[in-house]
DNA sequence: GCCGTTTTCGGCCCGACTGTTTTCAGTCG
């Protein structure tokens, strides 16, 4: 069955292909709307088990029997009747940056061009010449837009491009007079991926800004330069765009970046209800013509008579009307966390020594932490064997206070194809905690693959489970199993799951984790460091979990020590009994 | 095609930059 993303991508599908058939704006932008929203839905299964789909916003009575359609067929009838009359390639000319609806329309209509392949033959063979709007810049433009597509997935993960931001506003703080800077956009909305790198900021001379920013050596193209405004892309294909404003509306400018578009669409809509247009430069009051510009967010929110919305939770899925009736989460911050359960060091496959590890865990401030090595399963390269294991533990215990916190003697163990274990129960009960994480067998089926991670929840040793859907960012994988099953289970037995902070992981989804607190299951926020440096990934991890509307009530590493042995020793009891 | 703190009908967000224009269309975020 198709998955969120993909129920999506056929929506945006129909949505392109209406709106290249002529049909009417806001029929088309509907589906644009209910795309966005299902991309943040629970898993539609479920939603459609429950009979909720129309209780999604943005979608109504006409969408829900579309997506009801693709659910079951893969397609729906409204698509094919389009791609009958056009062909499905004709949304690679879309994809080209510069290339837009219009473009392409007539593109289609006057020399029948219907793909990317088509476009670059036509533009070698000169047949672009001579068309209305097309002089050689922008023919240029659109060439290099082919060459960008072709040459570069489309989107970035946050661990490479939030690095990259940083190191942009650190070369702006120093060579600009910038006085505000920071990333905004998809980034500070800590989404898995972005698009582009959004860098706003504020200066009395943003003709310098821009000056120093296009001629920074990361800006191999540069693709605007205006005297608010630039652009470029950087070697690898990235963009970096950047907005300078004066200081008396840097809250404005920080607003309207951060987005998310769907976001900025309803919180102006509620704005236009009170006689306001809220943009960029401030808030406009229709009727007296009067702007109104704000140093802050916080004063941006509250000119709606808002509580200031935290940028991870800007999704336009519910923010809004939570903000309104004061029901916005407190959400978990970085400094709430008081322990981190997974890392590796050199006894497994971690490249930093066991000391040097509990050192740095040590410095972060934690009370606690766990090493959780790799069980054998993966053979004895990667993971411990039971001695080695004993060994660990009689290590650990050697260390005794020497590093001022509390190590926690813990195994990141193999769930094994029929949901046993890689070690016996004998061995898991010496441990003071236990992560469970599937390695191997990805594609034994959904109904195998959830009686296997269950079987591992009812384990009475059994505390976390580490990076439960196994899901890549970048490959766009998981594996499949009933996810509200596995909720349940967990809940049940008082088993975590794991958020985990390696950025092409991410597991569970901001979505996913949303659904499982709702349930009432706890989750883990861990780095799964391999290396010392990598500890700070749990910092991507809390930004997960501040986009899945979690507070520390919900986070086991926001408890104290004592009670995350009490969390412990609560399922062992159980078993006791 | 969706939706309701003025509405079950009549609305539906906003501005900057580029290139090609001689006042603006197209694209983008």
């Amino acid at each position: 069955m198709p998955n969120n993303a993909e129920v999506a991508r056929r929506l945006m599908q129909i949505r392109q292909l209406m709106e290249f058939a002529g049909e009417p704006y806001f029929q088309f932008m509907a589906y644009e709307k209910a795309a966005a929203s299902v991309e943040q839905a629970p898993p539609l299964a479920d939603v459609i088990e429950r009979g909720g789909l129309e209780k999604i916003p943005g979608i109504g009575e006409r969408i829900a029997e579309r997506i009801l359609e693709i659910v079951e067929t893969g397609t729906t009838q409204k698509l094919k009747d389009l791609l009958e009359r056009y062909p499905e390639s004709v949304l690679e000319v879309l994809e080209v940056p510069g290339v837009g609806m219009k473009t392409a329309r007539a593109l289609f209509d006057t020399l029948g061009i219907a793909s990317a392949a088509q476009l670059e033959q036509a533009i070698g063979a000169g047949r672009l010449e001579g068309f209305p709007r097309m002089g050689g810049k922008t023919v240029e433009n659109i060439k290099r837009g082919l060459l960008m597509r072709r040459g570069r997935s489309h989107r970035w993960p946050i661990g490479t491009a939030l690095p990259l931001a940083e190191g942009i506003i650190a070369c702006l703080r120093q060579g600009a007079p910038v006085e505000r800077i920071a990333h905004a956009g998809s980034l500070r909305r800590q989404e898995p991926t972005v698009g582009d790198i959004d860098i706003v900021c504020t200066s009395a001379q943003p003709e310098r800004v821009i000056e120093v920013f296009v001629g920074l050596p990361e800006a191999e193209a540069v693709l605007a330069e205006g005297s608010t405004k630039a652009s470029f892309w950087t070697p690898q294909g990235l963009q970096v765009d950047l907005r300078v404003v004066p200081a008396a509306n840097w809250g404005n400018l920080l607003q309207h970046f951060t987005g998310s578009r769907e976001h900025n669409v309803q919180f102006r809509e509620m704005a236009v209800k009170r006689g306001l247009r809220v943009s960029e430069n401030g808030i406009l009051e229709v009727a007296t013509g009067k702007n109104r510009t704000f140093e802050t967010e916080e004063e941006v929110y509250a000119a709606l008579d808002l509580p200031f919305i935290p940028p991870e939770l800007r999704l336009g899925s519910g923010e809004l009307e939570a903000a309104r009736r004061g029901r916005l989460p407190r959400l978990v911050e970085a400094r709430d966390l008081r322990g981190d359960f997974h890392m590796h060091s050199t006894w497994s496959d971690g490249r930093d020594a066991l000391e040097e590890m509990i050192a740095a865990c040590a410095r972060k401030g934690y009370a606690y932490h766990a090493i959780s090595e790799h069980s054998w399963g993966r053979g004895p390269a990667f993971g411990l064997t039971p001695e080695r294991l004993r060994e660990q533990i009689a290590a650990i215990h050697a260390l005794g206070e020497r590093f001022r916190i509390r190590t926690l003697c813990c195994i990141e163990v193999d769930i094994l194809p029929d949901g046993t274990l890689d070690f016996d129960d004998e061995l898991l009960g010496q441990l003071d905690f236990v992560i469970a994480s599937v390695h191997s067998a990805h594609n034994i089926g959904h109904k195998r693959m959830t009686a296997r991670i269950i079987r591992a929840i009812e384990h009475p040793c059994v505390n976390v489970i580490g990076h439960p859907t196994g899901r890549s960012v970048s490959a766009g994988t998981a594996y499949e199993f009933d996810v509200e099953a596995v909720f349940a289970a967990a809940a049940r037995t008082g088993t975590a799951l794991e958020m985990n902070g390696n950025p092409d992981r991410l597991d569970l989804s901001n979505q996913l984790a949303r659904r499982a607190a709702e349930v009432g299951v706890t989750l883990a926020l861990d780095s799964d460091a391999h290396d010392v440096s990598q500890l700070e990934r749990i910092s991507y991890a809390v930004g997960q979990a501040r986009r899945a509307w979690l507070e520390p009530r919900n986070v086991l590493n926001t408890r104290s020590l004592d009670d995350v042995l009490a969390f412990v020793a609560a399922k062992r009891a159980v078993r006791a009994r």
